[in-house]
DNA sequence: TTTTACTGGCTTTTT
DNA sequence: GCCAGTAAAA
């Protein structure tokens, strides 16, 4: 070894002779553990694969398979696998180069070949199609049965990455019941109920923690977080396993080490045996994993458990302080920033560079959003008027939704962008095709039916959509399907040209073969019928190929394998929030937009950071449902702001990206402050006095209009390319006088105008929901109940129950447990209403009273009172409305249109005064009641010939939001649909480090 | 200075 | 549908 250690590169490779001290040492460093501090762009790569080089070719007896690297991502593998063939040649082939999982997993399988691996979507919908098992009571809505799934996936999973099994876990639970029962009787009222309920709320978590472990075993699955304990727990169990492991293994490298987890450095510490010769590559300040569970401290761990007692005296670490990829400028910054962090471990890493100094990082504010847009535009076509290549610039941000303005802004004008980890379920054809399937399974399917009769071949109009829609009647189960197979006769005078009469025959025939053949079969004949010739430069080819693997990869795992399990599956996958991203390739020569997070790793010339502004970088901090307990952490909390403290090493992240210059944007108005992590560089006397950064705040003109139609429609024949989107946006028929305005309408055109437009003026509905069913059976048992009490009965519970039976109806219940389970809720919440109501029963005076209030201007004010009970003397009235659902509060009924409406249709039409308006919650059985004065009727009054003036006017902009996530008009809404635009030939990016 | 009402924005990602 | 941060009100 001394030998080696004295030649200048340790075999006069070309490369190793490049290598800087501390490089060179991490790459000859003997035997026994060693930390390797590499901190950005210091060429952390480049030491592992030149280690693994030189360890192969320093002992020429050392097998390829006695050397193991483990990376967090595929991508890093085979990148390093690349590498090490290259300069180590065939030995290097036999390098076990892998992820922890992939290793797990092999692991894993000699032990057990068919163990097979869930992600997490399936581990999800594992769980949801399991739901009666998991027995949840807590963590458990009716009118959602998904709701609480991922919170448990992620903790599940959390726990696997801090060792602790589902029996760990009850054990744990199982104390906190044993401390609760002790402590109880000191306890007041208040908090002894508030620890019960929490209490429950644990062994809810334990059980179902246990119960899903389970359903796993039973089917030999593993999620991915359980390949690590599992792997663990095996290696522990088994001595023989575990040596054999530790012999094979000799040499042991590990890439990105701040970012493991209490698992993978137990795994670590177990394969490395005696012997641990294991070097660790990783820099603290890149540590930006922590909310998926990497541990806080692990170059700490390292320290103390690999370096604690070694044998062999080792330096504890090397640090990587050389640059070679920023200037001195954004280095400077850089280093300015992250020293804000002072819990840092290993304290001696200032960077340095002898690249040259370069241009000042710029930080640029506007008032809006829709400025910063314009003007990162602008700048993004300057840079290539100036010679720059689109693939030099890279727009990072810190969320998603940041990129939004930017994105339209760049489509607008046409230029030449990528976005990493984008959903293909927003690509157009994608959800033409997807339209297709589900009315191919569902005929009765009126928005995706809507979807696919707005593609040009079938030769509709809008206003034709719209009169077929208005003929449709949900409630008799006339739907859009069958409104069009009736008005077939009438359709070729409608419109000539118009060919339906080619689509129905050919969906109805796949409608009889989806019950028969396979999807991959089924979809085979769709698209052979969608007469797709898509060319095979066509962008949205990747995205087709893209969905038919994504269906090839389902049915395989598929039980029927018919269309009606993978519409099924379809939904559940949206319920669980995946995303299906399109597989990463070469950009090409285009603008790379991407999070802060995928951006890691990599570099670019010209980087811009989006939105440094207060609650968007740094993001807000938020709790998890379930948050893994301190009790069972097998480690300390740092101290200081922990979150705060990550988000500025995403921020360091983010400036140490650039390599020749950096612009940090932020939005600052009366409403929204600049970042904090501004204020850092800007107080920051000695970078001022430097010239480091600039500060700007342009003025930023209005771009003018270029390119709108970017993408080449198919033409007249295409039965894809849906104009739905567009008619939406469009096609706004005036409405109908006089206007007939109810309150949920005006609930509906406040939530979403567009959502109105769907739904009350072009006639669209979408499927029957649970809820809604439920509602109106509720409704109906307790008018019938009513009514006999009325008529001076006091009628059993039992025939209340036949009331509900009788009226029962199946439509819109995902599935039967979620069914068995309202029909319980509702038999319960009828029963404790019967009790009350008998026991003092009002003075009824009508039920479902319908009335039509005019109001001035030719508006029309419909409803439908439940209910009239007399209130005092003459004609004092209470008006009652029954709730289901979610209880409504007090402040809810003070100020609800509805109540509003109905107090003055009652007094304007029906003649009553009304006196109290209740809210009656039938899921709490409780009352919430309210007044109006007459200035409030007035104004509710106003609300109506407001809201009504908007929809005169023709106004119905889509207002996107949290409730698209429940809204059946998805599927045809153009604020989901997102072109994506093509990109010229593909070259090769660099990757960095 | 404390309470209440209104407004906007719903993470980040890998296996 | 909920939470938090901020503006308005007391």
């Amino acid at each position: 070894m001394a030998k080696i250690l004295q030649m200048p590169g340790p075999h006069g490779g070309e490369e190793s002779l490049h290598l800087n001290p501390e490089q060179r040492a991490a790459v000859l460093h003997d035997e026994g553990p060693l930390l390797v501090v590499a901190g950005a762009g210091t060429g952390k790569t480049r030491v592992i694969t030149e280690r693994i080089r030189h360890l192969l070719l320093s002992q020429p007896d050392l097998p390829g398979e006695a050397i193991l690297g483990l990376t967090f991502t595929e991508k890093a593998a085979a990148e390093m696998k690349h590498r090490v063939v290259r300069s180590a040649g065939e030995r290097g082939e036999r390098v076990w180069l892998g992820t922890y999982h992939a290793f797990c997993h092999h692991l894993l399988t000699q032990l057990n070949p068919a163990l097979r691996v869930l992600d997490e979507v399936d581990y999800w919908i594992l769980l949801r199609r399991n739901l009666p098992r998991l027995q949840l009571k807590h963590y458990f809505k009716l009118a959602e049965p998904g709701r609480f799934l991922s919170d448990f996936t992620q903790f599940f999973s959390r726990c696997q990455d801090e060792l602790v099994t589902p029996e760990d876990y009850l054990q744990y639970v199982d104390n906190l019941a044993r401390d609760f029962a002790r402590e109880q009787r000191r306890l007041d009222a208040e908090t002894r109920a508030a620890r019960q309920e929490e209490l429950a709320r644990q062994q809810e978590v334990a059980r179902a923690f246990l119960e899903s472990e389970r359903m796993l075993r039973e089917r030999n699955l593993v999620t991915f977080g359980g390949l690590l304990l599992r792997a663990v727990m095996e290696l522990r169990a088994n001595p023989d396993l575990l040596h054999l492991q530790q012999q094979r293994y000799r040499y042991i490298l590990v890439d990105e080490f701040q970012d493991s987890n209490i698992a993978q450095i137990e795994l670590l510490w177990l394969l490395a045996g005696d012997r641990r010769n294991i070097v660790a590559v990783g820099d603290d300040d890149q540590a930006i994993y922590r909310f998926r569970g990497a541990s806080f401290g692990s170059f700490k761990l390292f320290v103390e458990k690999f370096a604690a007692g070694n044998p062999r005296p080792v330096q504890p670490h090397i640090a990587l302080r050389q640059n070679y990829r920023s200037t001195q400028r954004i280095l400077r910054v850089a280093g300015a920033v992250i020293r804000h962090n002072r819990d840092r471990y290993l304290p001696d890493k200032e960077l340095f560079t002898r690249n040259p100094p370069g241009v000042p990082v710029r930080i640029v504010e506007f008032e809006d959003a829709e400025k910063e847009a314009l003007w990162v535009a602008d700048e993004l076509e300057r840079l290539h008027a100036e010679g720059r290549s689109w693939s030099e610039m890279a727009v990072l941000y810190r969320m998603h939704t940041h990129r939004e303005r930017l994105v339209a802004e760049l489509r607008r004008r046409g230029l030449p962008f990528v976005i990493r980890n984008l959903s293909i379920l927003e690509n157009p054809l994608v959800r033409d095709v997807i339209a297709y399937l589900r009315l191919v399974d569902n005929p009765a399917d009126d928005v995706a039916c809507a979807r696919v009769l707005a593609a040009p071949a079938w030769g509709l109009q809008p206003a034709d959509l719209v009169r077929l829609a208005q003929r449709t009647d949900r409630s008799r189960g006339r739907s859009l399907w069958a409104v069009l197979a009736e008005a077939q006769n009438e359709l070729p005078e409608l419109r000539p040209g118009a060919r339906l009469g080619e689509l129905q025959p050919w969906i109805d025939a796949l409608h009889r073969r989806a019950s028969v053949v396979n999807t991959s079969a089924l979809v085979e004949l769709l698209l052979d019928g969608l007469q797709l010739n898509l060319l095979p430069a066509d962008p949205d080819r990747r995205y087709l190929d893209r969905l038919l693997r994504f269906i090839a990869e389902w049915e395989r795992k598929s039980e029927t394998k018919k269309l009606a399990e993978l519409i099924e599956y379809l939904g559940y996958f949206e319920e669980a929030n995946a995303i299906l991203a399109l597989e990463e390739e070469s950009p090409g020569d285009a603008v790379q937009l991407m999070t802060v997070h995928g951006a890691k790793g990599l570099e670019f010339p010209y980087v811009f950071l989006l939105r440094l502004s207060k609650d968007a970088f740094p993001a807000r901090a938020r709790q998890p449902v379930l948050e893994f307990p301190t009790a069972l952490m097998k480690e300390a909390l740092p101290e200081g702001n922990v979150h705060i403290q990550e988000e500025r090493r995403l921020f360091y992240v983010a400036l140490t990206r650039a390599q020749r210059e950096l612009t940090l944007t932020a939005v600052v108005n009366r409403r929204t402050k600049p970042s904090p992590f501004l204020e850092d560089i800007l107080m920051n006397a000695e970078l001022m006095a430097r010239n480091d950064v600039v500060r700007l705040t342009p003025s930023v003109a209005p771009a003018p209009p270029r390119n709108t139609q970017l993408f080449p429609r198919r033409g007249p024949e295409s039965r894809v390319d849906s104009r739905i989107g567009e008619w939406a946006r469009q096609f706004h028929p005036p409405a109908p006088e006089p206007l007939q305005l109810s309150a949920s309408a005006i609930d509906t055109y406040d939530r979403c105008p567009m959502k109105y437009l769907f739904g009350h003026v072009w006639g669209l509905s979408g499927g029957p929901q649970a809820a809604v069913t439920f509602g109106n059976l509720m409704h109906t048992t307790i008018k019938e109940f009513v009514a006999r009490v009325h008529k001076g009965f006091r009628p059993e519970f039992s025939e209340v129950q036949e009331i509900y039976e009788r009226n029962w109806s199946d439509a819109g219940f995902r599935d039967a447990y979620q069914r068995e389970e309202y029909k319980k809720a509702g038999l319960d919440q009828l029963r404790a209403f019967c009790q009350s109501y008998l026991a003092a029963p009002p003075r009824v005076v009508a039920q479902e009273r319908r009335f039509e209030l005019a109001l001035e201007r030719n508006v029309v004010v419909t409803g439908r009172i439940d209910q009239i009970n007399r209130a005092g003397s003459r004609n004092q009235v209470e008006i009652v409305d029954y709730k289901t659902g979610n209880p409504q509060d007090q402040k809810t009924a003070d100020r609800s249109l509805q109540l509003s409406l109905y107090a003055l249709g009652a007094r304007e039409v029906l003649g009553y005064e009304p006196v109290r308006l209740t809210f009656y919650n039938l899921t709490t059985n409780e009352a919430v009641s309210t007044t109006r004065s007459a200035a409030e009727l007035a104004e509710a009054e106003q609300r109506v010939l407001e809201v009504a003036d908007e929809i005169r006017a023709q106004h119905f902009p889509a207002r996107p939001g949290f409730a698209c996530r429940t809204c059946e008009f998805q599927p045809i809404c153009p604020e989901h649909e997102q072109p994506e635009l093509s990109v010229p030939a593909p070259n090769r990016p660099e990757p960095a480090e």
